[in-house]
DNA sequence: ATCCGGAGTTACCGGTCAGTAACATAGGTG
DNA sequence: CACCTATGTTACTGACCGGTAACTCCGGAT
């Protein structure tokens, strides 16, 4: 009775809801929403179905809380580089293309899970649907915002054009192998050298 | 009874194995492949499950029909810009520029079917893979070629990135409204403005 | 000690899924 | 005519789906 050090509820693991959205999380990613059950999903969360409906009233409830986990991952991922690099948007688009090319050379990219998603759930009303196109949305703002910061000319049309070619890369992924994906990053800093900011002059 | 004009078997439906690809097509696309049972697709092609079983031992098969008649209609885009603009690469790309246009300004697009059946159907040994896999390589060195014969310097280069701008294009219309892939065109002629061939020179 | 809320357990519901068996009905051919 | 093949019809299987009811259990708070 020497080791008894008053720790009855040592947490060895998160709290249930926590671990059925990351066990959503991984089985929804890697085999798509609707080839994964809530049964399947509750067990590799090591707990029951009644506890999943219990923190989330449906599948659909479920399956809106993992993409509104994931659009906030990802737009963290915006608000880090803001704050790493405060007031130089040309680093921070340094460190957006960084972060573009870690994702497109992981080798275990499955694409966007959030397109991934609008792929699979196409019924008009349902609510994973506003949570993809606002998601979708801003992205596409931010890129506008950082190319304008970073004193782009045109920089919607250029937002636009890296949008596009990062979501073509990364469905890409998942169609052809060894794409055109490889090359995007090469792409991207290409296509920012030719329509480089007129005034790149350091303060 | 003077309207008897001798026709017993009119035909007036094609043979059932082609209202059910036909069928399938419409449904898969719509509402996506696993949202779609087997039930469904015969009873909107006007037959029954036995019927479709017999031509189509299972559903997996059925899956892989669909995607061959894509893949072939895809390949015939190609092979018709080819005998309508023969020996005039330039007049072939252009033409699949309009093809691209009039599919990404038409309102109902769904993003390409094949793309989204790779979203869907992720097992790895998947008989639908494989024909995703290999349209979308077919395609990528249709582009380069094209790009190739109508002069362009590095027609890889150039080809990769218009493949993943209209890859890209036609999921960002299902992920976000009003979306920027309404301006890819204006992208494309842009961009082959720019990389135009050095001996634009007509004969 | 009592209570209570969150969690786990088991069993179940109706519905739908992919796939099959058995049989009836044509139509065309010899 | 008989025969054969393709199609249609009905009913069924077993598995799984999303979702629920009823119950037990445990830990923490009062």
């Amino acid at each position: 009775m020497t080791g008894t050090i008053n720790r009855p509820t040592d947490i060895p693991q998160p709290p249930p809801r926590d671990r059925i959205l990351s066990a959503a999380r991984k089985l929804f990613y890697r085999h798509g929403i609707r080839a994964v059950g809530v049964d399947a999903i509750a067990e590799a969360a090591a707990t029951n179905k009644m506890t999943l409906y219990r923190h989330f009233g449906s599948k659909d409830e479920l399956i809106a809380a993992y993409l509104t986990e994931l659009a906030r991952e990802g737009d963290e991922v915006w608000e880090k580089l803001a704050e790493e690099h405060p007031n130089d948007p040309r680093a921070q688009l340094e460190g957006w293309i960084v972060f573009v090319e870690q994702i497109l050379t992981d080798g275990s990219d499955r694409g966007c899970a959030i397109a991934n998603a609008a792929v699979e759930l196409r019924e008009i009303g349902h609510p994973a649907r506003q949570i993809i196109d606002a998601y979708k949305t801003r992205k596409r703002e931010r890129l506008v915002t950082m190319f304008r910061d970073a004193g782009y000319a045109e920089p919607e049309q250029l937002a636009d054009e890296v949008f596009l070619l990062f979501e073509g890369a990364r469905i890409s992924l998942q169609c052809c192998s060894n794409g055109p994906a490889q090359r995007v990053v090469k792409m991207l800093r290409s296509m920012l050298a030719e329509h480089a900011p007129p005034s790149s002059t350091i303060i």
